[in-house]
DNA sequence: TTCTGTTACGGGAGGCGTAATCATC
DNA sequence: GATGATTACGCCTCCCGTAACAGAA
């Protein structure tokens, strides 16, 4: 089942609509991001994303995705602020 | 970071208040479990849990967690329904 | 030929289960 | 001794980066 990372590389993917730039960014390799993707389309079993040769495009199921990506993402980051905090 | 996986045993291990009876339902070893609470631990820098001979107890920290682990768990359930739907 | 995404491949890290260990009753 | 959690260990899968490949402008 999808980790956080995947989540993130994915919303960083729609933010770019560019695989390489996102492996930039992110700091990590292209072949990583787009099996990254490539998993996640497995996952949901539903394209994703359109490839052209000067990127990819968000589809229609992307879309749904990418909703509840950012939904979920920020919760977690959200989490990992109020988790640990000391209660005094 | 976290994966759904390890938020749905710590969920479960929240229901049960023991490690061995979620590890029994959830089909993976006593190990397992208690490596992937651990695992949380040091990713939230918190204790989640209280270690008795009976069980364990969610700490104050954990139950912050549960919150968002209830929230999250539920969202991702949700979209792995809504996001391979074809669209009429 | 340049830009972008995908595939092949090898190495290293991490996850799993078994089994041993520790602690408490 | 029974119960429940942790640790040790070996295996095996999976993830990553490098590099080669494919297609389009």
């Amino acid at each position: 089942m999808s980790s956080l990372e995947e989540l993130m590389v994915f919303r960083d993917v729609v933010l770019t609509g560019n695989i390489t730039r996102t492996s930039q960014r992110l700091h990590m390799s292209q072949s990583s991001v787009s099996i990254q993707i490539r998993n996640l389309e497995r996952e949901y079993g539903a394209q994703l994303f359109d490839r052209t040769n000067r990127g990819v495009r968000l589809t229609e199921r992307g879309e749904v995705l990418y909703r509840y990506a950012e939904e979920v993402v920020s919760l977690m980051l959200e989490a990992r602020e109020a988790v640990p905090v000391p209660l005094r």
